[in-house]
DNA sequence: GCCCGATGTATCGCCGCGATATGGTCGGCC
DNA sequence: GGCCGACCATATCGCGGCGATACATCGGGC
């Protein structure tokens, strides 16, 4: 997940570890935290497998040579980076549909293809329901014996679950405008009941 | 946090590891899962803490010795294992304000002591209120130039968290309807403003 | 003159996950 | 009568991510 996050982010500039957490955030907002204790170790797998390189001091010692408070290691994606890049966005996986990946996938929606957004999109609304559908038969057939507490952390669970839902449906409907074509075809499914 | 599950359970009632997973899924919900790599892990850890023990085949033969498909390990909680537990209720630290954490505190609030839980509620309520204000600041600010995907998830997740503080505030009058004393001393509040 | 907070890189151990292996039991279906 | 799939039940392995922590430099406020 965080490797898409770093190549979806080297794809567009060259940056050093700091930025590259900083703008994560801008984009992933508070949704998605990721540490340091993630961030480095990820960069460093990135480098070994040759998907990122850290770039040359470049500009021998002046430009960041004196402004930079230490050594900052900037780095750029690399061709076989892109080409892994390219690989991750086309997955649909089932890591697609979970919080965290389907978060980290949507933030680089515009890059992923038309066909493949479809197919998380509806995946992601698979899950949702799912969860959903849980917790709303729990509520009903066990909703007089469960523990209070417990009871309304499922009654939240449901409001968010079905807002979510419909949110989805609204992104979908969005997406069928952009491409109507090929769409239904991908997902094996005509219209959308409900 | 498993910890916390497994030791809130088993001082229900002695349970094997398969019966203890369905039991944390009627909880939690599909909110929290707990996969295998977790849970056997775990009560392996908190056997060899002498938290918990394996009790003896019991009935000699007779009684599951026929009727269960396989040799199933029944665990029961030991003394240590429940001042753990009471330990484990005690604490209000930040682990008990994120996603994960708060959820399996509030399966375990009844028995809670009071005190703690509205710490824990106005502990999450701040953590939530936290992430509102950075999603709100983000839409507001650079509302126009970010990505459509992006404002959409923030757009979502904004919603999501507006919805929670006003969940939480429910809880927290319900809790202090409950014991309307020492819980504001407890936080260094006296009215929650709005 | 001093401490605080932001910038910046990095490591360590632990927790939990997903995939996978193994095998017993039961009901239903052909 | 035999086979299949669903459920019961335990367990391991590698890995991705986290929280805590360390260390260093700089700018600004008191």
């Amino acid at each position: 997940m965080l490797e898409l996050a770093v190549l979806g982010l080297l794809h567009e500039a060259p940056m050093h570890g700091y930025e590259l957490r900083k703008q994560l955030h801008a984009r992933l907002g508070p949704l998605r935290a990721f540490s340091w204790g993630s961030l480095y170790p990820t960069l460093r797998r990135l480098q070994r497998a040759a998907l990122i390189a850290e770039q040359a001091p470049a500009g021998e010692e002046r430009s960041w040579g004196r402004q930079g408070r230490r050594s900052r290691k900037v780095y750029e994606i690399t061709a076989e980076g892109k080409d892994r890049l390219d690989e991750l966005l086309g997955e649909a996986g089932p890591q697609a549909y979970d919080d965290d990946g389907f978060g980290v996938h949507l933030a680089f929606f515009s890059r992923t293809p038309a066909e493949v957004r479809m197919r998380i999109l509806e995946g992601r609304r698979r899950r949702v329901e799912e969860r959903r559908d849980g917790l709303r038969s729990t509520l009903t057939r066990a909703g007089e014996q469960i523990d209070r507490y417990t009871r309304e952390l499922h009654r939240i669970g449901l409001d968010t679950t079905e807002r979510e839902v419909r949110w989805l449906d609204e992104l979908i409907d969005h997406e069928r405008s952009l491409s109507p074509t090929a769409t239904d075809e991908a997902t094996g499914r005509t219209r959308r009941p409900e």
